[in-house]
DNA sequence: CAGTATTTCTACGTCTCGTAGAATTCTACA
DNA sequence: TGTAGAATTCTACGAGACGTAGAAATACTG
């Protein structure tokens, strides 16, 4: 119930319905769960054309890391969660994120 | 239904009720609750001892800390994701993120 | 052994989710 | 402009998670 992230170019109920062929939907199920979707704020859905095309609110990638912040905001002891997380990542993780570090140690606003 | 964490030293199912005071749940409540957590994995228990000891399995900080990185596992772009949880994340935590990658560049097995 | 504390079993209402049929609304074409 | 076919909306049902708790079973303790 989240491939639609597969096409960020935004599609129709009846193409998400081919994406995912496999599980052999009925379009009107495809139809359901879209607007659950929209309701909860993931996509949003072009009306003016007659196919509603939709598209995802924000990228899968934007989407995990509002959830990892949110997981963050779980715990008391942040410090401690990022300690342990970077315990968990992979190396090249690391890696990415000392080259993200890196080049901003400007304070924001 | 996750405030076990909030004593890390272990607690009977009686303890737990008078912590979720507030509540005013049944111990039978918190005791159905404490047995699903248990066969999810949350939390043990000392079945040794009569009044049952229950404590979580791992920290608070654990856990968020593998459900982060689960999050993260989700997305094929990890870098991407990363990239975008530096920037919702607050400034006090890039620091200790900074200072915790800063002295470990060993490679792991 | 009896009474009380503790734990287990069973259950119910509510929610979310996957799924889809039925009804309604559009649209385009004859 | 009426209507068939496409698209969308409404309604619904079963399954599973959860919060909640009563009833039944079990275990101490004096």
């Amino acid at each position: 119930m989240d491939a639609i992230w597969v096409h960020d170019d935004g599609l129709s109920a009846a193409e998400l319905r081919e994406v995912l062929a496999d599980r052999e939907l009925a379009l009107t199920t495809v139809h359901t769960v879209l607007s659950r979707l929209e309701k909860k704020g993931f996509v949003t859905r072009d009306r003016s054309i007659r196919p509603h095309r939709y598209l995802a609110v924000s990228t899968r990638e934007d989407h995990v890391a509002e959830l990892m912040t949110e997981m963050l905001s779980q715990a008391p002891d942040r410090q401690a969660v990022l300690a342990r997380f970077l315990g968990t990542v992979t190396e090249a993780d690391t890696k990415a994120l000392r080259s993200l570090l890196g080049r901003n140690h400007s304070a924001q606003s």
